[in-house]
RNA sequence: GGUCGAUUAGCUCAGCUGGUUAGAGCGCCACAUUGACAUUGUGGAGGUCACAGGUUCGAGUCCUGUAUCGACCACCA
């Protein structure tokens, strides 16, 4: 055993091994896409900065390494772009719950202190989620990464904001927006969800009629009621009819609206609307020109309109509101256990309280238009193919998107408001100071876009659009890998912005993968526990077997059950793969004599078959299913090199085939080492390592061309 | 209420354009220490591919319906 190498003779250490690695790969500059050839990008998703990579990255950055790899691998010019997330609202609910353990208050801060605070919290934090994208074995080029923050982002978005407004596509308006009153801004609908909530229906007196309510502490100011305008229990009533009668603080004229977007079976067929704090009752108003009052101020708390109730919260309101209706004899009666979706906000779960905002918005139905042509056109893929569908089900039902956000953790909006007569404009350079229109001051906007405005720009701005060489270069991009989770958030978006800035698709293919799951297929979650971190996962398996147990089985756009004991399984194979290894390496090194011959009949007709299963993954590669081309691999080398030709080369090396049978088993293991090189990049390449004396070739595995039949 | 998807071995899931006795990992049972590997090897048990129809020479794979589960969307106060 003289002349086989040290390593050999241990077991395979992952964590002696990748960091190792990994730096030599990164010293080497093998991450910058190199020559002329066709380029392949890949924009990374941008991680938070703010926190840890939980499972989900580990599986993109798994996919999209493998993508990388193997495009680098067939000599493209292949580039993946990393990033970094400022995650406006997230980050600022983090920093929010850390003031709040400080016994500080966000309220309490200058806008900018509160901005350098998290700033500085974020660039610390950043750093550490790099280390982990690293650790990961991802193969981007840091040389170009971006971070959502960075000014020249900051200034494109802006550009573009502008842009959009001169193109009539941006617009102040009044609209009502899902308020959340502890976080003090507004949200976008994808940013609140509807839970299932037990509440008591009550149903009240007003004048002649009853109307029914969840809510009777948004009722004050109720002056209209609206019927269906075929419900015949109301006919008698005309639209526009004025009626007096006794409300909660006296007596106030109604006026009767018939509009059928009332629901003649719900309740009593009756209700009375709060145009101020409620979407539909909102769209009433609006269609019937009817006039708005709010009731609620944007910290929950109850308005003059309320009379002795003003400041009160809504919850303690509701009580003192009953009594008063009880004292007045308007309780008709309540229902109590009524089961109803309330909207609340996604970070914090308090209801929403829609509320009427000045904001900025974005016409979307142009924009979509446009998406939905692009995708009907085919000029992008969706894998798997169903996500199609839910994409343009999406884009053929937009409403117009608001993009302001009162929160100071994100890029603030450069634009100008006249309180005077409302209207705003953007203003990039800072110079307007009175309203072209009322010639009143004009203040600076202090609201930032919500996060989708820029990250839906997001491939334009790292490859520098619309100037530099990289934008010439590598736009429009080759593959868009997330979560199936942002097929409606994020991909939309970044087509739209794709097409309207540059006149074609951000990217040809849309990969989306599921969620990643605990073994028992559970949703991972704080509250329940199970979260799985990948950081102990590689600890304790290595970088490759956590790779390998997140790629096979795993389906484009299916949920993933990772347990431990798969990720457990892939350590196995990767030792497995080792000691392979170590047996054909120390073959080779104890019989350095041998002599290259032509193959035996028996060993070409192997080493066929080893082409064959080459040639399979490398169709899998090519047609995105990476589940298929793994488990491939890992079965071949498994059961076929390692139970059959090992075995069997144990006796042959023993006979006159034996110089054949060196040849083949150092081909496929070479070749093994290259197909296998995308899935499980640190093992291969220690490997390959080891193999190099044996080689013409002595570079590194990582740019080694992809195998194929002539260059095996 | 709507959309999309799922239902295959004890568990988690593959099965790409329909084609011989339905696969993997883990788990289970019985053996085994031979030039790498016990993080192992050999062999084995275990499935009416949710149900009912249909298309076809042939269906887990295509079509229709039913049931159950799940995700997402939605202005029923």
């Amino acid at each position: 055993m003289a002349n086989v190498p040290d390593k050999l003779t241990k077991p395979y250490d992952p964590a002696q091994t990748e960091g190792r690695i990994y730096k030599e790969w990164e010293d080497g500059n093998h991450f910058a896409p190199q020559g002329k050839g066709e380029s392949f990008t890949i924009i990374m998703p941008p991680p938070n900065a703010n926190g840890d990579l939980h499972a989900g990255h580990a599986l993109f950055i798994t996919l999209e390494d493998i993508m990388t790899r193997y495009a680098r691998m067939q000599g493209k010019r292949a580039l993946w772009v990393p990033g970094a997330d400022h995650a406006g609202f997230e980050t600022q609910i983090v920093y929010e719950k850390k003031l709040e353990k400080e016994g500080r208050s966000r309220f309490k801060m200058s806008r900018e202190e509160l901005y350098q605070e998290i700033l500085a919290f974020t660039l610390e934090n950043k750093t550490n989620m790099e280390a982990q994208v690293r650790r990961l074995g991802a193969s981007c080029d840091w040389s170009r990464e971006k971070f959502t923050l960075d000014p020249e982002v900051v200034a494109e978005v802006g550009r573009t904001f502008k842009k959009m407004f001169d193109d009539d596509l941006i617009y102040r308006g009044e609209r009502i927006v899902n308020w959340c009153s502890k976080h003090g801004t507004s949200l976008s609908d994808v940013e609140t969800e509807f839970v299932e909530q037990v509440d008591p229906l009550y149903y009240l007196q007003y004048g002649p009629f009853v109307i029914a309510t969840t809510r009777p502490e948004t009722k004050f100011g109720d002056k209209y009621v609206v019927t269906h305008p075929d419900d015949e229990r109301y006919a008698n009533y005309t639209h526009g009819q004025q009626l007096e009668l006794e409300w909660i603080n006296g007596p106030i004229t109604a006026t009767v609206i018939k509009d059928d977007v009332i629901d003649m079976n719900f309740g009593t067929g009756v209700m009375t609307i709060t145009p101020w704090h409620d979407a539909t009752d909102f769209e009433i108003a609006k269609r019937h020109n009817l006039s708005k009052e709010q009731i609620i101020d944007e910290h929950g708390k109850l308005l003059p309109v309320a009379g002795d109730l003003a400041g009160l919260k809504i919850k303690e309101a509701r009580a003192k509101i009953m009594e008063k209706l009880q004292a007045k004899g308007l309780i008709v009666k309540v229902e109590d256990k009524y089961n109803h979706a309330v909207k609340t906000c996604y970070k914090c779960g308090t209801a929403i309280e829609p509320q009427i905002r000045d904001q900025w918005f974005v016409k979307m139905k142009p924009l979509a238009d446009q998406a939905v042509k692009a995708v009907n056109d085919c000029q992008i893929k969706f894998i798997p193919d169903n996500q199609r569908k839910i994409f343009l089900y999406w884009m053929e039902n937009t409403i117009d998107w608001n993009i302001s956000r009162q929160i100071v953790w994100g890029i603030p909006i450069p634009a100008k408001i006249c309180d005077a007569c409302r209207s705003g404009m953007p203003d990039l350079e800072n110079k307007i100071t009175t309203c072209p229109s009322c010639s009143g001051p004009m203040r600076t906007d202090t609201d930032t876009f919500d996060t989708w405005f820029s990250s839906g720009q997001w491939p334009q701005l790292v490859l520098g659009y619309p100037d530099h060489a990289d934008f010439k270069t590598f736009y429009p991009t080759s593959v868009m890998e997330t979560g199936h989770d942002l097929i409606f958030k994020w991909v939309p978006r970044m087509v739209i912005f794709g097409l309207y800035l540059t006149g074609q698709v951000p990217f040809h293919t849309v990969y989306l993968h599921g969620l990643v799951n605990d073994a028992k297929g559970q949703k991972m979650s704080k509250s329940k526990g199970n979260v799985v971190s990948p950081e102990e996962l590689i600890n304790e398996f290595g970088t490759d077997a956590l790779r390998m147990a997140l790629v096979v089985g795993n389906t484009p756009g299916t949920d993933l059950a990772l347990a431990r004991d798969k990720v457990k399984a892939y350590k196995h194979f990767a030792n497995k793969l080792w000691n392979v290894a170590r047996f054909i390496i120390t073959e080779l090194e104890q019989n350095k004599d041998w002599v290259k011959t032509d193959l035996t009949e028996i060993d070409h007709l192997l080493l066929k078959q080893f082409e064959a299963v080459i040639k399979e993954v490398t169709g899998d590669l090519e047609h995105y299913r990476f589940h298929l081309a793994a488990e491939k691999l890992y079965h071949y080398i498994w059961h076929e090199l390692a139970d059959v030709l090992i075995e069997e080369s144990k006796i042959i090396l023993k006979t006159d085939a034996a110089n054949s049978r060196r040849q083949l088993l150092f081909k496929i293991l070479d070749g093994s080492l290259r197909t296998l090189h995308p899935f499980m990049p640190f093992i291969t390449e220690e490997v390959w390592s080891l193999l190099t004396p044996h080689h013409s070739n002595h570079q590194l595995l990582i740019i080694t061309p992809w195998p194929l039949s002539s260059n095996l």
